[in-house]
DNA sequence: CCCTGATTCGC
DNA sequence: GCGAATCAGG
């Protein structure tokens, strides 16, 4: 794959809403997100400083001999770096994130998602797709107990709590999420498709 | 361990 | 110009 026009534009758009690298590699796919990185500071685009900030001047860094520049200072580097507490027992089912689009689009950093503890389909209406994915998935759980749930452990309750029939998925999280890809599939359904126009 | 972006350097 | 390897922080 190469940085045609039209790869680079969505590289441009993604970046500037704050889309990791990585998740813009995966967007456009056949690149990695180092490469994305990389174009990124080709062209220019760098800042965010999300991460690692060496204050290092790039601008007037022309030999790595140079010693630290002074001079230079992140004006405005602002930060959109939203941490949902992960202890925040948020008794939120499903409807979180209203997204209209089919993958998920800058809105991960302002979906409050703590730990919504939705199981039970009952009165659900979830794409089959996705319930599919989960008894899938299911078979192939870890079926971890409440003790050995980390951080990066989808919290994903299975079975009956009441006896013994009952684990936790245990497959690993979608970051940021307490689940695991298909079990935030059916977390946060975007929206009922019920024909109930706004109540 | 998972992730993030930043930088370097051979291609 | 490109991006894997590496580095550095969370």
């Amino acid at each position: 794959m190469s940085w045609t026009d039209d790869r680079v534009e969505i590289l441009k758009k993604m970046w500037g809403e704050g889309q990791s690298a990585s998740q813009i590699a995966k967007e456009l796919g056949g690149v990695t997100r180092n490469a994305v990185i990389g174009k990124v500071h080709r062209l220019g685009l760098s800042n965010r400083t999300a991460t690692a900030a060496p204050a290092a001047a790039p601008a007037a860094a022309a030999k790595p001999e140079a010693k630290a520049n002074p001079a230079a200072k992140p004006a405005a580097a602002a930060k959109p770096k939203a941490e949902p507490a992960p202890e925040a027992a948020e008794p939120e089912p499903a409807e979180a994130a209203p997204a209209p689009r089919p993958n998920l689009p800058a809105r991960a950093k302002i979906i409050p998602a703590g730990q919504p503890l939705p199981p039970q389909p009952s009165a659900n209406e979830i794409s089959p797709e996705a319930l599919a994915k989960v008894s899938e998935v299911e078979k192939k759980s870890k079926k971890i107990g409440l003790m050995d749930l980390t951080e990066r452990t989808c919290k994903w309750p299975v079975g009956d709590p009441a006896t013994d029939d009952f684990w936790f998925c245990g497959l690993p999280v979608q970051q940021g999420k307490p689940y695991c890809e298909a079990h935030v599939g059916v977390a946060f359904q975007p929206m009922s498709a019920r024909r109930d126009r706004r109540r």
